[in-house]
DNA sequence: TCTTTACCTTGAGTATACTCCAGGTTTTAC
DNA sequence: GTAAAACCTGGAGTATACTCAAGGTAAAGA
């Protein structure tokens, strides 16, 4: 089951992003997949579970740059894990700060909504 | 009170736009600031009233196209608002989608934390 | 009056996150 | 063996939403 390994091609489809992503976000420093004798890459399962990692990461909002502080600190092993935390925690503020962000231009859209149902009669 | 015109100088520093994004958004059609005989733009209580609005529509996240549409809709009078309203819902389930991401996202970087909290005996 | 400040236009530059292209090599399928 | 498909690199192009610069006109203060 592990020590599959991937071209990039078929990696690119098992992650939904395109191969120029993942090449693009190998000179971003987020992935490091290894090369054969050819210098063509290949992704591991590792590789595959780290990715999907950064996708999460992706979708909660996160940029390429801390995404990027992130992968770095990884790499350094368990002794980074409390500045992991810390920039954890950051996204996580931001997620809330999102959240309220969204609930208050929810509330207004619906007003808005509310005036104009009134106008056209159609309440 | 009203009959005030100000200047785009004036007007930058009450709205909190640049000057350049105030005749950024004219060139992007979702203002219409009158002119003096010097070609002076000048902006009147109503221009502030509705670009309050679309600086809060951008708040909700919607794009400039978006917010030209609604704009176009509202200069051709009440008879555009059923439009106008199908735009709002539109906005609105946009939110609510984004809402429901935001949670997701919210609890998936809680797990992470609180994984790694074990990992590391501060629980 | 003179000079500083504010305004004008056109067009180029910025940041982010990709996405595409050209020109060349390697692998795979027949 | 050869042709098509997949891969490689470096660099240019795309979209969005501004932001800045150059070169010139207008207005306001001392």
């Amino acid at each position: 089951m592990t020590n599959q390994i991937y071209s990039i091609g078929v990696f690119s489809k098992k992650t939904g992003l395109s191969i120029d992503t993942l090449r693009f976000y190998e000179k971003e420093k987020l992935i490091f997949p290894a090369r054969n004798d050819s210098n063509q890459r290949y992704y591991t399962d590792k590789d595959l579970e780290w990715i999907e990692f950064i996708i999460k990461l992706k979708k909660t909002g996160m940029d390429i740059k801390h995404m990027r502080e992130y992968t770095v600190l990884r790499y350094q092993g368990d002794a980074t894990i409390p500045k992991r935390l810390q920039l954890l925690f950051n996204q996580l503020d931001k997620l809330h700060e999102e959240e309220q962000c969204i609930n208050n231009n929810i509330k207004f859209i619906e007003n808005k909504i509310k005036i104009y149902l009134h106008k056209t009669d159609m309440l």
